[in-house]
DNA sequence: CCCAAAGTTATATAAGTCGC
DNA sequence: GCGACTTATATAACTTTGGG
């Protein structure tokens, strides 16, 4: 494991005692200092850093193209060096959607095919396709150089409310409250960035809401432009236990860290279900069988 | 055309933790 | 109980491209 922030990794290296860790950039090491055991089959994850693609990125470091970004423009340069030298049989790369037109994935592509992979890659949205309640999009591109992977799913989309999701009214809203001065505040900001003709704003859900907007990783930060839950008094932050559910996480995973810590993990994190699916998938296609094709689908392409 | 947020950075203040 | 340090809270100024 290789991550850039120490306190982020502390939090997986408690969660996964048998792996390494290497805490920095991956910049940093030669890709032969970072080798995985040959015991079997090597799969290799990488969320190169996205802090050079996503649109908030782009405009708060004035970059015109993700690569420019200082820090993490190049950092698809290790991640491929590193995969022409070990070959893992199988390569996941997880980032934003707007990664999809950057100039590095063309190359990480290229650099695929040229190395032996055919993949098979998406934007994935977990309201439209995971049946979950978030619309963190992610752009998902999976690599293989043993067959032609396909990551066939059926696509299922969030017919529920929040209800389930957010904790119901309880003693501890009223404290958790934004105050009438914090609203006026907040009020305000948000008037005058849309008087300015930005077009975002702050929302604010309930249990009747049929979707919830992406929790960034700043959550912590208050920002008046957020995600935020009606209240008797005003609105609340949402809780990090809603954000796990909200994410399709079946517990509570930072429970304890301090609740900054917690927001950044899962502000920055993916949401579980097409993870979940994709993991699965992958274990049937890498145990030869047909690549997670649900009942029904062979027969829609037979059609 | 409309929409979206892995936004950043800085400052001030208070509360809590910990070793000694 | 002091000082060093971390964490939480609050406020404010600044940021805009690409995709459906």
């Amino acid at each position: 494991m290789i991550e850039l922030e120490a306190r982020y990794l502390a939090v997986s290296a408690k969660a996964h005692p048998e792996a390494s860790t290497w805490n920095g950039s991956a910049g940093e090491w030669h890709p032969a200092e970072l080798s995985t055991p040959r015991a079997s089959v090597r799969l290799f994850a990488a969320g190169i850093p996205c802090t050079g693609a996503s649109k908030a990125g782009l405009s708060k470091n004035g970059l015109s193209y993700a690569e420019e970004h200082p820090d993490v423009g190049y950092l698809f340069l290790p991640t491929i060096h590193y995969i022409r030298l070990h070959k893992p049989e199988i390569v996941v790369l997880e980032n934003t959607d707007t990664y999809r037109g950057t100039l590095s994935a063309r190359l990480l592509r290229d650099a695929l095919t040229a190395s032996g992979y055919t993949f098979d890659e998406r934007v994935v949205n977990p309201l439209k396709e995971f049946a979950t309640p978030s619309q963190r999009k992610r752009w998902i591109l999976v690599a293989s150089r043993v067959g032609r992977f396909s990551w066939i799913y059926e696509a299922k989309a969030f017919a529920s409310t929040l209800a389930d999701y957010l904790d119901p009214e309880g003693p501890e809203d009223d404290a958790e409250s934004a105050t009438p001065k914090q609203v006026a505040a907040a009020d305000k900001y948000c008037a005058r960035k849309k008087a300015e003709g930005a077009g975002f704003a702050r929302t604010i859900v309930g249990p009747e809401d049929l979707s919830i907007g992406v929790v960034p990783k700043s959550y912590a930060k208050r920002q008046h432009t957020a995600v935020y839950v009606r209240t008797k008094k005003s609105y609340r932050m949402l809780r990090p236990r809603e954000i796990a559910r909200l994410h399709g996480f079946k517990r509570d995973l930072f429970a304890g860290l301090p609740k900054t810590t917690q927001y950044e993990l899962y502000g920055q994190g993916v949401v579980a279900p097409p993870f979940i699916c994709l993991g699965e998938c992958i274990a049937r296609f890498l145990n030869g069988e047909l690549a997670g094709v649900p009942a029904g689908q062979l027969e829609l392409f037979a059609g």
